[in-house]
DNA sequence: TCAATTTATATCGTTCACGATGCAAATATA
DNA sequence: TATATTTGCATCGTGAACGATATAAATTGA
């Protein structure tokens, strides 16, 4: 059969896309009541790392364009999570930083991961076989992050 | 450190988003002359499968809702791709089905699965690694799906 | 120093993804 | 059989993603 490899079984990027989808699922009674969306955590994530940042290097450690940071910090200012000031060296830059609201929520958010991770564990019985996937998934994105 | 867990290392989630969201955008050069997105590639991998089914069962196949589905049936046969008929038993549903244009595609599209393995192998050096992700990616998807 | 190029961000248009809601047809139940 | 419930699909609104394009500031180079 010459058109087996179109079934939708043999994909790899298939599997991705939908574990990815549902995964993010998962996180929505844990941030609807914080009132952000996972990529708005993701940014949060990044922020609670280290604050004041442009928006150029939160994009690139989620492996986003800015095209796409730009609106979702815009709706996070709109919605008292961060502030974006012009960069005092460089004009061009918008340094993005935490309000009280957005520090404050590190307090909140901190136990979404174990409550995943729990999450997971339910599911599968045991989390090592997921973890197991962490250094390939890492593989992958290197390979293809640049174009 | 109690925000240790906070850490946008330690999260698998963000790994798998994204991976996926990378994985798609190999694809670019491959559906881009064929017109098509990757979600519309997923369609009519399902159609090539089995054609005319109703917006169900291609929804549930993909995992999706059918509230992502039906635009992008729209679209598609907007396209020309696909042609959506009323059901005769169940005048609810609509059947959706190939158009040759459609049908013609899969002879067009049947070379970017081994394209993208190719891919992944030039990444890596070896393809194992990731087919070994398929079933613990499909045991998360299996946990994940009844919402 | 002044024009050319690069860089940082923003804007626009299109396509998902999905919660909420609507509606008509089919099914179940009183 | 009349009413209630369920089912299948569609519509609407919001928030991503991202290609293409724009714009102003910084940098490079003649």
């Amino acid at each position: 059969m010459a058109y087996e490899q179109l079934k939708l079984d043999n994909q790899l990027c298939f599997r991705l896309y939908t574990a990815a989808r549902l995964t993010m699922g998962t996180y929505h009674p844990y941030l609807d009541p914080l009132g952000i969306t996972y990529p708005q955590y993701l940014v949060l994530l990044v922020l609670w790392e280290q604050d004041k940042q442009p928006v150029n290097d939160i994009a690139h450690k989620l492996f986003l364009e800015t095209n796409t940071v730009t609106p979702l910090l815009q709706r996070m200012e709109k919605a008292g999570l961060v502030k974006r000031a012009k960069g005092k060296e460089d004009t061009r830059q918008r340094i993005v930083s935490l309000t009280k609201k957005g520090i404050a929520m590190r307090e909140q958010a901190k136990h979404i991961p174990d409550c995943l991770s729990d999450e997971i564990i339910k599911i599968s019985g045991e989390e090592e076989e997921f973890v197991r996937m962490i250094p390939t998934l890492d593989k992958l994105i290197e390979g293809l992050k640049q174009q």
